[in-house]
DNA sequence: ACCCTATGCCGGTCTAGACCGGAAGTCGAC
DNA sequence: GTCGACTTCCGGTCTAGACCGGCATAGGGT
């Protein structure tokens, strides 16, 4: 089989999706520190150029797959260091958790924008805003008050598509073409008032996480600012960070396997 | 000039660097939404095969500094999403947040291992750990207590190298030749008990950030397991998300610049 | 036994082409 | 005027080579 798309082949993309594919599947069968095979092997096994391998051995070390080791070879990299900080909505981030998202006491307005607030949105004081406040739910128990804000003009008739429960970045990619790409959060701690502690069933003066978010599409436009608080007595923030791999071609070491 | 280094030139490295480091200072320069010159037109200009203009344009993308179309072009993407999250010691940390770091209060010993940070570090119960206990200061005042520990065996004479003060990381990369590479953490929110708040300079029973963080080096074995404690008044933990980027080469969308 | 060099494999880098499909501008036909 | 068709430029992908320096090992020479 010589790997051919494009000619007759079904949808899958390029060849080098294809060899990554393959690779990816023999590397999570194999034992941390194995050697894969090397690029020359795999170009010839695979019927491609070089290059073609290398992309995709690129990819494989991109995801952190692998190890390679310059004269020697490339090894598979079990830890698999969970892969990189991902922006996950509040359901995604539940289910990863092992819990049962859900939401309640929904709670929307639309008002004009204080100074603060549209600094942050990127529009201009007094325009629209919306505000919606939930009380987010993990396994039926409240987890966290979630309030954010987004431009009106934007998303026309955004709380008319809205229902309690629904994720505002689906709603966002499939009403309005919006995809929210990235985010920047920042963790503080913060004690509940009364109204919030009752909100999220705990003891007036708990800690809780307070979340502000500010999340971005594709072209660095802010599409939502808010402000959330997590119960401390519930929740983690866990993030796997990495050495700085602004370019991955630099500061290797030698290391066995 | 040819930009042909290996040949005469200094140590900089290849030309796919040069060419990334002449686009860098290009881009960092230009105002967010310009297009930088084609793929084609920087081949030629630097006298270089376009592959390895791509090469180039490839890591000024990973780095978020550009943004490609496909069939149009490439352009400038400011906004300048903070890089990704990055692991750093204390001292970059509280550098990178604009106040002087510091420590006292240093407290050291060798122990045996629980059976809990034995399994932690990945060595035997019993075997000798090393315990390191810091008060870290910003700016003079308390910030956190770091507490670490890490396998004796791995790291012979520690202790005696190591003073107040010293990155511990840049210790182990100078004296053993350890690079920490990545690391897992985990803040939850904890209340601090009378011993740790005087160390901290604060109320007993007021909420401080409690951080567990398991460090790995480059093989990834894990090198470092702690829990620290970070004053919640004073500090924010901060991260900047991204979409999943397995792979660069999904899911774009056209959007104008 | 010991060191030292020759050889061959490996990843790292680079070249000079090629074809594809998307995007955009031009221009003529309707 | 409007709307397709054509041309051109762009990034995306791929090829079939090439040379470099690191590294491991097998042999030889000492």
């Amino acid at each position: 089989m010589t790997l051919d798309a494009r000619t007759q082949d079904a949808p899958p993309g390029g060849k080098r999706d294809l060899i990554r594919g393959a690779l990816e599947e023999l590397v999570r069968a194999s034992e941390p520190g194995v050697a894969i095979p090397s690029e020359r092997a795999l170009a010839e096994q695979f019927k491609v150029a070089r290059m073609t391998v290398r992309a995709a051995v690129d990819s494989l070390e991109a995801m952190g797959l692998i190890r390679r080791v310059p004269g020697r070879g490339a090894y598979v990299q079990h830890p698999m260091l969970a892969q990189p900080e991902v922006l996950r909505s509040f359901s995604q981030d539940m289910i990863l958790r092992g819990m049962v998202p859900g939401a309640r006491e929904f709670h929307a307005t639309v008002e004009p924008a204080s100074a603060y607030l549209a600094d942050k949105l990127g529009i201009a004081a007094g325009d629209d805003v919306y505000a919606i406040e939930r009380v987010r739910t993990a396994d039926g128990e409240p987890m966290a008050v979630e309030r954010t804000n987004l431009a009106a003009a934007g998303f026309p008739g955004l709380l008319d598509h809205m229902r309690v429960g629904d994720s505002l970045y689906d709603l966002l990619a499939a009403q309005y073409g919006v995809q929210v790409d990235s985010a920047e959060q920042a963790f503080t701690i913060a004690e509940l008032d009364e109204a919030d502690a009752r909100r999220l069933g705990t003891a007036p003066g708990a800690a809780a996480f307070a979340l502000t978010q500010t999340s971005r599409d594709l072209s660095g436009h802010v599409v939502e600012f808010g402000r959330s608080l997590y119960r401390g007595d519930r929740y983690v923030v866990r993030m796997q960070v990495g050495k700085d791999r602004t370019d991955s071609r630099l500061s290797r070491q030698p290391a066995e396997p």
